[in-house]
DNA sequence: GTCTATAAGTTGATAGAC
DNA sequence: GTCTATCAACTTATAGAC
């Protein structure tokens, strides 16, 4: 449900057991490493269905194409596995969107921050709605992650907005609330692209529908951000 | 995710057993149906954060105050149950709209609607996270409605909006695209609450911002759509 | 109408042969 | 490393006493 918008500082680890779970993933062969990246594709698939509650392992090692017991054996938990198919998102999410830099102008600054979340929610829609489930359950495992360092990075960039506020670049209103309609928007093509599709009557949401929708989302966002 | 705005011309129907429900329904004294709306709303709630194969009839029990088995005595089954938690919620929100006339001015009516959805956003968001925990998963309850009744109510408006749009009285891009917009926007302040109380730095999100955030959603959406 | 007891099936997790 | 067999706990749902 939001990205950091900087490249990764530090390695994320959500939850208890971190230290297992880094020393688990450096001692790995290349046989290992190659599994585990199924099986978490797999979790992340199954979990964005069905939230964590809602999920079945025996459904993930279908998905794998495994045997249930090898998903534990991987992963010490169901539990453990949740956790790095929320960490695995959140570092990939970290490294591909850039800063929006204080000095930059921002139409151009929003735009392109527009268009790399909407790239997101097309190409990896699951991690999306991971999230979005994780949140509607009251963000049992990233809150913490929320509440700390996305709160700063929000803040952050909520100065940089009242900033261009300032200098009349962007139109008088709540900086934080602009952030909620831009991720609200940008996200909505991954989790609800069921309705979208019904709604379209497109079975599949081909380029040319994505094109459509950067285009729309992007003109309106803009246009009732930027003073004219 | 997304309401009809006119009043209900009949009684929604959702499922296989409509006729044993709607005769239950018919037949009931003034406890049972006080005993099946608590049961309801203690449904929606746990709904709400675990989605249908994540919540458990034990958490529904126990939060309408009531032991396990009278669930299943009022509901006579878990699927039902869910069934009429999302039928409840999509007639609540097709009588809580009003519709939009094809005479009317675009700047008040869309302003008019967006202000009902964060209305409904705000006063019954567990309604509103049932519906986002059912499209995420792919709608197979309510897939049918989507597919029908609300497509047939958004392609009558596509055709209201394109003739705004002739007219000059609305910026040029895809009508579609303007209701996944704004149903995106008024929805997420439901769904994504959490969040956006950790990013506040808000434990509730009182009147004021609430009234925040309706002004700012209105305001971002609207000078997007309406022409200067 | 209400509730205890329990049936029938599924779940996450483990033990141990290979 | 892999997979079969299995456990204890939990699930939905039902039967039947009150």
């Amino acid at each position: 449900m939001d990205l950091m918008l900087c490249p990764p500082r530090f390695t994320l680890v959500l939850g208890r057991d971190g230290e297992l779970q880094d020393s688990k993933k450096i001692n790995q062969s290349r046989i290992q490493r190659k599994k585990r990246a199924l099986i978490l594709n797999a979790a992340e698939s199954v979990f964005a269905r069905r939230g964590f509650s809602g999920s079945r392992l025996k459904d993930v090692a279908e998905e794998a194409g495994l045997p249930k017991a090898n998903i534990l054996y991987y992963y010490k938990s169901k539990e453990d596995l949740y956790r790095c198919v929320c960490q695995d998102i959140l570092e990939n999410w970290l490294g591909a969107i850039g800063e929006i830099s204080v000095g930059s102008e921002p139409n151009e600054a929003l735009r392109k921050y527009i268009e790399a979340k909407m790239e997101l929610s097309m190409q990896r829609p699951n991690a999306s709605r991971v999230f979005a489930m994780e949140i509607i359950s009251g963000a049992p495992v990233i809150g913490d992650y929320l509440a700390t360092e996305l709160k700063s990075w929000v803040d952050k960039h909520v100065l940089i907005f009242q900033g261009w506020q300032n200098r009349g670049q962007l139109v008088d209103v709540s900086p934080y609330h602009v952030f909620f309609v831009i991720w609200a928007v940008t996200q909505t093509y991954a989790d609800f692209e069921t309705q979208i599709k019904l709604l379209l009557g497109d079975q599949h949401l081909g380029l040319d529908e994505y094109k459509r929708a950067v285009k729309s989302a992007t003109q309106i966002i803009l246009c009732g951000l930027i003073p004219r």
